[in-house]
RNA sequence: GCCGCUGUGGCUUAGAGGUAUAGCGAUUCCUUGGUAAGGAAUAGGUCGUGGGUUCAAUUCCCACCAGCGGCUCCA
């Protein structure tokens, strides 16, 4: 719907002839209103489908804006010029009826101007800023019915602490002495509201360390990264990737945007609407993806599966998944509008072959956070299941929890509600005590069936298989932001921040004491190279006319690993005095040969993607972002 | 989305109804340095955007945008 709103001393129309076959019958010729908005509404296509919604959002504009300019005069005006994408004639007009009912329900005094008529107006517009407003109305916001499966999931659910010993305790009677981060995310999911004010740590640290910052051209949510940022990025997605590779996921590629009519499709977007970016191209409208579900479903649905196949595991780096969250709502890279997620969905016969792939899941998401450095002691589990499931699979889920080796939060349903039954995820706690899922997956019992996904059984029968969701690392955007809220919690301690040495941008930086050593030290990072069982090992060199304090101080803000300084006596001994940034590393007091180095970058890069240098590797050479 | 706070050169910031302060960074020059800031000079600002009030607005008012906090939300 298009509204055109229009402050005006007076409006006044004279109907003159017929604009299309059967116009509305008239009662009066002429009209007039004085102190009015005037509102030239069109109603559009997409109005007629979701009548109601587009009604109740046209309700709420016009209202916002008349009571901002104190009127209660509002003259209805049918104005077709205003779209090129009309309703038939009929809808508009019975809309436009509804429209004029539920305004007078507001207490507006409310005239309407015939319908398919030509007229002649005059209208006088107040001429002050508000006074004249273009609205695009777009039906589909809030939708009654997952509104009360909200509510309805609230009443009939239940919080408890699963002890890995396998003990359930309900949530107030736990004693969270030893388990800190479990009552930050216990309290964060069960309450709501939160005493701390802080700001969040990472954004600070993704823009000095020249990661990724807001973007004011783009829609809120949607970030720049820069080479540094785009390059940490790029590893954890290929690193993933790999390992849901190996785990036999079977990569492919969907489209990012999808036809709203599309009947499996609206179903879908029926239980979850309002979340989308819309984009209306050549009269149709899209919708951008949430997830890779859709995709995935449709190239299952239209597969040829056997029982042999099964699990059948199709795999996607989503890059973007996008979901309108509330403006309110977004943080830096924790809550965005535009993300990359690893989204691998898992095909299975029946419920003990999903079970069995879920436990495979859970160890795989397990271990890809532990590899990329966030481990047990980084992340809360959740478990959400009825508790009817629970019961019956009491083992299943203690070892679960066990696997974990510490407590669990469990949130049990007296039913069913969401389309799955079972669904666990990790947690992150950030210093600001705010709770993020990182890896999650679910059993879906319903879209099989929804999707018309089929495959063949044993007896020849045509099934729809069970389907797993499962994102390994979560978001790559919020891996990110977790690792960034890991370190600055670390800082506060009073250590030192740094990223997992496989991530960093510059694992070693060499600091010539002069321009003669620039040459020495490119023949080292030469001979790193040699001596390293890695594709790539990441060496820079500073040679900007600075101090040697000054540059070291920049290395160490950088939080790069290894620090080498280059002058004279290196030269002739071949042998090195890195700053180790842990002592982990190595041992600061310590005089190392290149072999050495390169045997300590390569005990932290086996097993991990490599990727050459994002920046020149000479200092001198690099524009500055931040 | 709602309520509240904030918005000054690339960054951090001072300030006030009469077009603005400093530090860092950048540029140039000096310094050629041994493990977290060597020195000097120069350039750089539609004071978030659009309206309004006023002789005059970056400062006051309104709207919008963005960020932050809270609510809500997180399929």
């Amino acid at each position: 719907m298009k509204l055109l709103l229009i402050h005006s001393d007076y409006i006044e129309y004279e109907v003159k002839k017929k604009a299309i076959k059967t116009p509305e019958e008239i009662e009066k010729k002429t009209d007039r209103f004085d102190e009015a908005l005037t509102v030239f509404t069109a109603i559009e296509k997409i109005d007629a489908d979701s009548s109601d919604q587009a009604i109740k959002n046209a309700i709420t504009e016009i209202t916002k804006t008349a009571e901002q300019l104190k009127v209660k005069n509002i003259m209805l005006y049918p104005y077709a010029h205003l779209s090129s994408d009309l309703a038939s004639p009929k809808q508009a007009q019975n809309l436009l009826i509804e429209l004029e009912y539920e305004l007078r329900q507001k207490d507006f005094n409310v005239k309407r101007s015939p319908f398919g008529w030509y007229k002649a107006f005059k209208i006088s517009c107040k001429g002050h800023p508000l006074s004249e407003l273009s609205k695009t109305i777009t039906p589909g916001e809030k939708d009654d019915e997952s509104e009360s499966l909200k509510k309805e999931r609230k009443l009939s659910s239940y919080w408890h602490i699963l002890n890995e010993d396998g003990t359930l305790h309900k949530i107030d009677e736990f004693d969270f002495k030893q388990h800190e981060n479990l009552r930050k995310f216990s309290f964060y999911e069960k309450e709501k509201s939160r005493a701390v004010k802080q700001e969040p740590a990472h954004v600070k640290l993704m823009k000095k360390l020249e990661i990724a910052d807001y973007e004011p051209a783009s829609d809120a949510g949607n970030m720049r990264y820069y080479p540094k940022g785009r390059f940490i990025k790029k590893l954890l997605e290929q690193y993933v990737t790999r390992r849901v590779v190996d785990y036999g996921g079977l990569e492919v590629e969907t489209p990012i945007m999808y036809d709203m009519q599309h009947p499996t499709l609206s179903k879908y977007l029926q239980r979850f609407p309002a979340r989308q970016y819309q984009i209306e191209s050549d009269k149709r409208n899209f919708f951008l993806r949430f997830a890779a579900c859709f995709g995935q479903f449709l190239m299952a649905h239209d597969a040829t599966i056997s029982y042999k196949d099964l699990p059948l595991k199709l795999y996607e780096m989503t890059k973007y998944s996008f979901r309108r969250e509330q403006s309110g709502e977004l943080t830096g890279l924790r809550r965005l509008r535009a993300f990359t997620m690893p989204d691998v969905h898992a095909m299975v016969s029946d419920m003990d072959m999903a079970m069995d792939e879920f436990k495979i899941r859970f160890n795989l998401s397990l271990s890809v956070l532990q590899d990329i450095g966030l481990d047990t002691n980084d992340i809360e589990m959740a478990l959400r299941t009825t508790k009817e499931f629970y019961n019956e699979n009491k083992e299943f889920i203690v070892n679960l929890a066990k696997r974990v080796g510490k407590p669990i939060l469990v949130e049990l349903w007296d039913e069913r509600i969401f389309y799955f039954v079972l669904k666990f995820e990790f947690n992150f706690v950030d210093k600001s005590d705010k709770a993020s899922a990182l890896s999650t997956d679910q059993i879906d019992i319903e879209n099989g069936e929804r999707y018309d996904i089929q495959f063949t059984d044993m007896n020849g029968e045509q099934k729809h298989p069970l389907i797993l969701h499962c994102s390994p690392s979560g978001a790559i955007e919020r891996v990110i932001y977790a690792l960034l809220e890991k370190e600055a919690i670390r800082m506060s301690n009073g250590e030192k921040a740094m990223l997992p040495v496989w991530l960093s941008p510059t694992q070693i930086r060499f600091i010539p004491l002069g321009d003669e050593f620039i040459e020495n030290c490119n023949a080292y990072i030469e001979e790193l190279q040699n001596h390293s069982s890695l594709e790539l090992i990441r060496a820079d060199v500073d040679d900007r006319d600075e101090s040697v304090g000054r540059r070291i101080r920049d290395a160490e803000k950088e939080w790069i690993p290894l620090i080498i300084v280059v002058g004279e006596k290196e030269k002739t001994a071949g042998r090195f005095k890195p700053r180790f940034r842990s002592s982990e590393l190595g041992d600061n007091n310590k005089v190392y040969s290149l072999e050495e180095l390169a045997g300590i970058i390569d005990s932290y890069g086996t097993g991990f993607p490599t990727e050459p240098l994002p920046l020149p590797r000479l200092l001198s050479k690099r524009p500055r972002f931040k």
